[in-house]
DNA sequence: AGCACA
């Protein structure tokens, strides 16, 4: 069944994270990836065997979540696609920004009725009745380590007019990357590695419009299988 | 696969 039958609204839910990672990187790293599309109100990810290997990221915007879910989708991270779907439920963050948040007592009602049943069954005792017994990066320049590190942005990523492209098919050549980039604003050129297949560089006039480019061609795919994972260059 | 708010 598609995922599509769910209602867009704010907050993602992102399945196939590589649960090798630990959650406090994994949140960083969420927030860094997904801050390019919006202002993030929170992100929430559990390591409990249930809930391990997805996370929640709330934008403030439902635009910028519908945004993410499309650009991101299948988006290498940490080596594992990413992928997203709209949340079933509203997040408690928003919930408490629009007033409608009532703390939910899922264990508390448990509780409560096993509570309720042991005060029955002391009861019907009493009465005398007889009771039956009874759950991101180092992106300076084509160095290893930036290689190295395909899929994994690192803390704040600070916006560069150079762009660093990963998970390029490796029959990409420059010229077909710039058939793609040249078409934006500020394009200056693109640059590649021979000893190093699946990246690229490509730079722009300044900042502003290399992020431009990088919003609207992330997770582009060149071929079906290798949807383009752009970042900033470290500076 | 798995939809929570430690």
């Amino acid at each position: 069944m598609l995922s599509g039958d769910i209602p867009p609204n704010q907050t993602i839910y992102i399945k196939n994270l590589n649960e090798k990672v630990k959650k406090e990187e994994l949140k960083r790293s969420l927030y860094a990836l997904f801050s390019q599309y919006g202002r993030i109100l929170d992100v929430v990810a559990l390591k409990t065997t249930k809930l391990r290997g997805q996370a929640w990221v709330v934008f403030s915007e439902v635009t910028a979540a519908s945004t993410a879910v499309r650009q991101m989708q299948s988006f290498p991270f940490y080596d594992k696609p990413l992928r997203i779907q709209y949340a079933k439920t509203k997040s408690d963050c928003v919930a408490k920004a629009d007033g409608s948040f009532v703390p939910r007592e899922k264990k508390k009602r448990k509780e409560e009725k096993a509570a309720e049943k042991r005060r029955k069954a002391e009861e019907t005792q009493q009465s005398g009745v007889a009771s039956n017994g009874q759950s991101f990066q180092s992106n300076g320049g084509p160095s290893a380590s930036q290689t190295s590190n395909q899929g994994k942005p690192q803390e704040a990523a600070t916006p560069n007019n150079i762009l660093f492209i990963q998970n390029l098919p490796y029959e990409t050549t420059s010229a077909m990357l710039q058939i793609l980039f040249r078409e934006y604003p500020g394009f200056k050129e693109v640059r590649m590695i021979e000893a190093k297949p699946g990246i690229a560089f490509v730079e722009f006039e300044d900042d502003m419009q290399s992020s431009i480019a990088m919003q609207s061609l992330q997770g582009f795919k060149i071929t079906p299988q290798y949807p383009m994972a752009i970042t900033y260059a470290k500076k």
